[in-house]
This record gives C-alpha cells, structure tokens and sequence, in this order.
DNA sequence: CGTGCTAATGATAATCGTTGTCAAAAGTAA
DNA sequence: TTACTTTTGACAACGATTATCATTAGCACG
C-alpha cells in the first residue's frame, strides 16, 4: 500500500509542468528553487515510482542520465525531442509499431520490445 | 595525427569477434583473460574513438553503461538485439528512416537523427 | 640507426549520477 | 491517541566513466 506524501505530489505536479524531459537532478533543483524543501533521493524515488506506474515516460540521454516526462496518454506511443531545449511531441506511429513486430518475427526473436526516440531542433531553438 | 599502437588494434580485433554489443569493461575483462596486458582506460579511449570514426556502433544500456559493436556495413542501420546474450542482427529499413524524417519535418523540428533499437530475446536463449 | 618531439599508455584519483543506509518523521487503520 | 509501517532525507557508498600525469613508445628527420 502505498501512502499519500506532499513529497510525491509535488514531484508529480512539477513534473506536469513541464513541456519536456527533465532529470531528477534538475526537477529537484527546481523545486527548491520554488522554495519546497524536499531531498534529493526522495525526488529520484518518486520520479522511478511514477515510471514503474506507468505514470510518467522515462529515456536515456546521451550523457547518461535518466530523463522522465508525464506524458498526456496513457497508451505506448514515443517522442520527437529537442535535443536544445528538451521540448517534447508525442508520437503515434502503429506503422513502426507493426515494423518493429515484423523484424523481431522474422528473426525468430521473442518478447520484442523497442527504443525509438526522434531528436532535432525545434522552431523556436532554431531560431 | 593518431599513431598506431598494438593496444588499438587488439581492442578492434577482440571488437570484431564479438557478436553483439560488449561493455568496455566486459571486453577489457576479455583481453585480460586471453592475456592481453592492457589498461582498462586505453579499452574506454579506444572504443570512444572507434566510435567516433564511425568505425564502431554504440548505445546505452538500460543499467547505464555504454555498449559497443564493430558493425559490418558503413551505411546508416538499425539493431534487433537480443537483451540476453547481446546477440544483435542489424537491420535497415528506408521506410522507418523516411518515417523519422517525416515526422520531424512535419512539427517543424530541423536536423532530424534518432535513435531506434529493438530488444527481444534470441532463439537461443528463449530456449 | 640515434634524436627529438609528442601522442599514447596506464595506474590511480577524481567525477557524477544514482542507490543504499538508517534514524527520525509522518501516513493510516483501529 | 496508539501501534504499526512506510517514507523521508542527510549522507555514505557505488559503479561507470573521465581526468591526471609521469612514463613509454610511435614517427619523422637527419
Ligand atoms: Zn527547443
Ligand atoms: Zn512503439
Ligand atoms: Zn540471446
Ligand atoms: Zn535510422
């Protein structure tokens, strides 16, 4: 059973705030900027929490730190990402879904699952 | 002006007997075992360098560490890997290339590049 | 072949994101 | 309230990777 924390809360609601991915390090600090007292370890428990609910989308960035957004469906879908700004777009492809099925299969491959993320520059950091 | 040292050439030797993908430190362990004297961070620079000719793939594994794989063909692919073993089949598919552009062009994002692997488990090791 | 210059090596320390520890604080049910 | 447990948070520990830096060794060039 999971209790009900002011801490869990707020890492979710900063976390809807925001238009892109975020690490646990940059939502912490954040947060304590805004003035809310909450420890590091708490936000990088419930960043991983929200993840393993299913609550929020997570991804490797280049240098090797986690990233987590809240996405608005709940349902598989990926992301075109701003590498500048980290902007996100959500993204429906049952195409690539399928593909991605039809290469596992005819390998012989079992239990497929995929990491595909579309990076560029957006409008507005293209200037 | 980069010096050919026999270090660099028993990295991308023991690279190209590998399968898969291999960490640094698991191929480091490899040469070590078959004798080969040879510091763990000459393995980290020389794989980043193979990398960063384009003579090597790499990615990022789920627990952190960067894996690396001497790829038969120069052009763009894409990997089927199996998540046991590390057994990896490339894959290319200009549908999925041109779907990637596409949907970057159509929000407007500009030097589109993306990342798509895709996991299963190996006939091998589904037993 | 030496000689000189400089890149490469490797043992080790340092870095950095993340996780483990554990005593204190707080949610929850009765 | 009380009792029971989960959660928190300061801080230590970890693990992959990178930085240091003295030593070694490619690679012209004479
Ligand atoms: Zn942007
Ligand atoms: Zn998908
Ligand atoms: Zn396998
Ligand atoms: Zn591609």
């Amino acid at each position: 059973m999971r209790r009900k924390t002011w801490q869990r809360d707020a890492v979710r609601d900063e976390l809807e705030q925001q238009s892109g991915f975020v690490s646990a390090q940059g939502l912490h600090a954040t947060l304590v900027t805004q003035g809310t007292a909450i420890g590091l370890a708490t936000v990088y428990r419930a960043l991983a929490d929200l993840a393993s609910d299913g609550d929020a989308d997570s991804l490797q960035s280049d240098d090797g730190e986690t990233l987590y957004r809240a996405c608005r469906t709940d349902s598989h879908h990926h992301h075109l990402i701003c590498r500048q700004c980290g902007r996100t777009v959500e993204i429906e492809a049952a195409a690539v879904e399928k593909w991605a099925r039809k290469v596992a299969s005819d390998n012989s491959f079992t239990h497929e699952y995929h990491v595909i993320d579309i990076f560029g520059l957006c409008p507005d950091c293209a200037k």
